[in-house]
RNA sequence: GGGCUGUUAGCUCAGUUGGUUAGAGCGCUACGUUGACAUCGUAGAGGUCACAGAUUCGAGUUCUGUACAGCCCACCA
């Protein structure tokens, strides 16, 4: 562990001789956190842009700890947020936390079924207060764990849904849609949870297949008047609830159904209760299904309780809100449900009711909390009127003034809001924002109101009872994008940070979250509450299921990061997804991305130690001064990837961009440049002053380009690096790599010569390494190289240190062309470049020219390929120019090589 | 019932305006301690891009259909 001075710089006076062999992520996460924060680089500065970039984290639920959708949440916002703090935009990250009504609620009252009390027992306030206690302790859980995920939010500004002023902007919404017109209470059917004893939304609830049954029952009719009634009529009905026949009211047919219309307005008797009930005729009744005919239940079930409203029906209520059946249910009352059914079908068929029964598959309502199956219950709750608020949400996305990201989900997106339903929002919870309505017991009018009554405003009277309900969860929520900044108050932060930038989030809750919010920052502050929304997809197991705890398939995120390290998590969920999509996270790719934060701070290392006291500093890479073409090459391919990368994450291509810049530093920096440095460093004083600063840029900007992936090991690699090269603190470009510069793509680094030509060069060490390995050649031998590279040859007369360092050969013979061919001499060739490699004892010369064959074969099949596409007079005339040019050039090229081939091969065979 | 996504090397996945001989990591094979890294290096093997059509000079990439896998929405009892 590195010791800390006063100056409060973790790795002050540290030298580079001491770093450790191995990156250690324990030793430096935590110290750089506590510094970035203690710093206050995580608050918003003043733009260098003009531009502010702003995200409203998803508060994540109080209920527990994180998991890893949680983790993929954090670090994706994380990247973007590190981005724009370093392009210089004034960027604010806005954390906080979800009281989660019945989340919480349910876990609260499980930990009291453990103690053997209930919360009936503790009564409300008890509850309330118990569950207080739980949100505490969570919500610093939540915190420190987000810290270690690298979570550079403005933790001075965090909310929580159901603090002081966020309570403020629920009662103001919420006074506000009443006193527009769009609140209203009403006895609709709502889908009941008989465990949470609450209403619950449409959204709450998730349809499941079930194996069940389609029950065909008889109910005799009433005989007509002036009949005998000898001959029993009957119709038939089919159901899948047959408990509910206790509570039927009518019997529905299709007006246009010949096989019914004489029996419209007739009478039909419930079986077992012998109710008498109409036979009415409905539109909504499908001829096709079962018989025809429909037996109607306007208390449980929602096309009933509408056929019910239309034909003014009567609502018997047989199953109770806890799913046992009630009084109106007569014999079977007080019974469960289920048992009800099994019951009463037996008793049907004993009568002789039950025509068939057939196999049926049943979409099953179930509680999203506790999976319960619902009830559709009729009762009195309170509902936000959708349509006229959805009718803005639409037009954003309409008129691009809101981007969905990927694009596919704004199908998704418009067709809930084209067909939304009104929001039931009242829950029979204790824990949440208590619905601001007062009843008065004794002029029975209803108050709604922003502060808390006690005096009837209507008579007077102190008889007032506050409504018990609370809000659903989401009603706080929706509003999170500006309630956060302070509204209804016009705090400088509303001012300034309103809209938001992005809104990043799992694409499972567009429809319970951010379509609401769309919908209430366009109504309530006539702006669109950001201008992209970016949804990423589920995090499953290495097999692809779905992680639950039930399953016990979870990945601990903070074991993970014990584990690899945090850089290593963060690079895996960076990277291991494209947008929208699903992905796993397969332990294998974790490993790949310790090592890869290894490698980082290995190479750092190397560069640290073989570069110190060598020329002075970390130059900028617009003043580099390339002396080689390697140096040429490698700014030419950190000035691309810089390119890439910056365009890729504007384009929220985070995996693509993580993967070019991982590619870069370990390809191309570690790989090539690194080693060549090793060479240049040989060289001249001039070349070695050069080469080191080279060194030390190249690694600079790569640290940053990593950074919003990786902050840790490249904040510690980065503090390294100016410390060991300009002691002189006030020249550095910034306190800390997390608030220096991103980097820009040197224009004038791009150098497609210098690219081409050293593909030339890396072919030739490739090809003589294949050979050596080919041929059994000892590591350590160096081997005679011969090199005839034509117009290349001033070029290559610069790269043969080079050639003999990293392919491991005598000092190269270069020419331009040979007039006498090596003979017994392995041949190569990189495009036009001919390498000999004059192994005598160890060419078999029959293998040799078999080789050659080959690569004639090749050579030939790709010509015929060329020559047949250049020969389409439609291929010439109707492709792009350069496409065109593109292929004669390799035609060349494969001519020029296959000449050069087939001479070698009658040299050989001579 | 409606909609969406995926199907590319043994495994996990990239491949965004259609344009070289389709890439990476892991795994596998061979070699390796050349002054950062064995959490490493060098080299190699390995793919009819699910299938069938269509459009095009040209398709992993666009369109249509099929199969398989998965997801979302949904008031046919």
């Amino acid at each position: 562990m590195i010791e800390q001075d006063q100056t409060s710089q973790p790795n002050a006076n540290q030298g580079a001789a001491s770093l450790p062999k191995t990156y250690d992520p324990q030793a430096v996460e935590g110290k750089w956190y506590r510094f970035w924060e203690e710093q206050g680089y995580f608050k918003p500065r003043t733009s260098k842009t003009g531009k502010t970039f702003v995200i409203s984290m998803p508060p994540p639920n109080v209920t527990g700890a994180l998991h890893v959708g949680h983790a993929i949440t954090a670090t994706i916002e994380d990247i973007m947020i590190r981005y724009h703090r370093m392009v210089g935009d004034d960027t604010l990250w806005v954390p906080g936390s979800d009281h989660a009504g019945i989340a919480t609620q349910t876990v609260v009252e499980r930990e009291l079924t453990k103690e053997g009390t209930d919360r009936h027992v503790l009564g409300r306030e008890a509850f309330v207060e118990r569950i207080w206690q739980w949100v505490h302790q969570y919500k610093h859980r939540i915190q420190d764990q987000h810290r270690r995920l690298g979570v550079s939010a403005d933790w001075e500004r965090e909310r929580f849904t159901f603090d002081e002023g966020l309570s403020k902007a629920v009662r103001e919404v919420f006074v506000r849609l009443y006193e527009e017109g769009l609140l209203y209470r009403g006895e609709r059917i709502i889908n009941w949870c008989p465990r949470c004893m609450s209403a619950i939304s449409d959204l709450e609830v998730n349809h499941v297949d079930a194996q069940g049954s389609l029950t065909y029952v008889r109910y005799p009719l009433k005989p007509l008047e002036g009949t005998t009634g000898e001959q029993t009529e009957y119709i038939q009905v089919a159901t899948t609830r047959p408990e509910t026949i206790l509570g039927d009211t009518a019997i529905a047919v299709n007006p246009h159904d010949p096989r019914y219309t004489r029996l419209i307005g007739r009478l039909a008797i419930v079986p077992v209760m012998g109710r008498e009930i109409p036979i009415v005729a409905d539109e909504a009744v499908e001829k096709e299904f079962g018989t025809g005919a429909v037996k109607v239940t306007p208390a449980h079930d929602p096309v009933d309780f509408e056929i019910g409203m239309r034909h003014n029906l009567p609502r018997v209520q047989v199953i109770d809100f806890d799913a046992t059946m009630t009084a109106e249910a007569g014999p079977y009352a007080g019974l469960d449900r289920y048992e009800a059914r099994k019951r009463l079908v037996e008793d049907l068929e004993k009568l002789g009711a039950v025509v068939k029964i057939e196999e049926y598959t049943v979409p099953l309502g179930h509680c999203d909390r506790c999976d319960t199956v619902v009830e559709p219950l009729i009762s009195k709750q309170w509902f936000v009127k959708m349509a006229s608020l959805a009718t803005p949400a639409i037009g954003a996305v309409k008129s691009g003034h809101l981007q969905i990201v990927p694009e596919r989900f704004t199908k998704v997106y418009m067709d809930w809001l084209e067909n939304i339903h009104d929001w039931c929002i009242s829950r029979q919870l204790w824990w949440g924002h208590r619905i601001p309505v007062w009843y008065c017991d004794n002029c029975g009018q209803m108050t709604v109101s922003r502060e808390d009554v006690t005096t009837c405003p209507h008579c007077d009277s102190d008889k007032l009872r506050q409504d018990e309900d609370v809000l659903d969860t989401w009603f706080s929520s929706w509003l999170w994008p500006f309630s956060t900044l302070g509204w209804p108050d016009a705090t400088p932060d509303l001012k300034h940070y309103y809209p938001n930038a992005v809104m990043e989030t799992g694409y499972d809750i567009i429809f319970f979250w951010v379509a609401r919010m769309v919908m209430a920052g366009t109504h309530f502050l006539g702006q669109i509450p950001f201008h992209t929304i970016y949804l990423h997809g589920l995090v499953r197991d290495a097999k692809g299921e779905k992680m639950s705890k039930s399953k016990g398939n979870v990945v601990d995120p903070l074991l993970v990061m014990d584990e690899y390290g945090t850089d290593a998590l963060r690079f895996t969920l960076a990277t291991s997804s494209t947008p929208g999509n699903d992905s796993k996270l397969v332990p294998e790719r974790i490993v790949g991305n310790r090592n890869f934060a290894n490698k980082i701070w290995n190479a750092s290392r190397f560069v640290l130690m073989s570069t110190s006291g060598i020329g002075e500093g970390v130059p900028a890479p617009d003043t580099l001064q390339p002396q080689t073409l390697a140096d040429r090459w490698i700014l030419n391919r950190l000035a691309r990837v810089t390119a890439n990368a910056t365009q890729l994450i504007e384009d929220y291509q985070f995996g693509e961009a993580g993967r070019q810049i991982n590619d870069f530093f370990w390809s191309d920096y570690c790989d090539w440049y690194v080693e060549i440095a090793k060479v240049q460093m040989q060289g001249s004083e001039e070349l070695r002053r050069s080469t080191a600063g080279i060194l030390r840029s190249v690694l600079d900007q790569s640290m940053r380009l990593l950074h919003p992936f990786m902050p840790f090991v490249t904040e510690e690699v980065w503090q390294y690096l100016y410390r060991t090269s300009v002691t002189d603190e006030s020249r550095w470009p910034a306190p800390a790599l997390i608030v220096a510069d991103w980097p820009l793509a040197q224009k004038q680094h791009f150098d497609a010569e210098a690219e081409q030509e050293f593909d030339l060069v890396q072919q030739t060490i490739a090809l003589i390494r294949d050979a050596r390995n080919q041929m059994n050649v000892e590591p350590a031998r160096r081997v005679p190289v011969i090199i005839a590279a034509g117009r290349y040859a001033g070029m290559f007369s610069e790269q043969t240190a080079l050639i003999e360092f990293l392919a491991r050969t005598e000092k190269p013979e270069l020419h331009a062309e040979l007039s006498q061919k090596p003979e017994k001499a392995m041949s190569l060739l990189a495009g036009s470049v001919e390498i000999y490699l004059p192994l005598a004892g160890l060419l078999d010369l029959g293998k040799e020219l078999e080789r050659l064959d080959k690569e004639l074969a090749q050579a030939q099949q790709e010509i015929g390929r060329l020559q047949g596409k250049l020969s389409n007079q439609n291929f010439v005339a109707k492709a792009k120019p350069e496409v065109v040019e593109k292929e004669r050039e390799k035609l060349a090229a494969q001519q020029e090589r296959l000449s050069k081939l087939t001479a070698r091969r009658a040299e050989l065979s001579a």
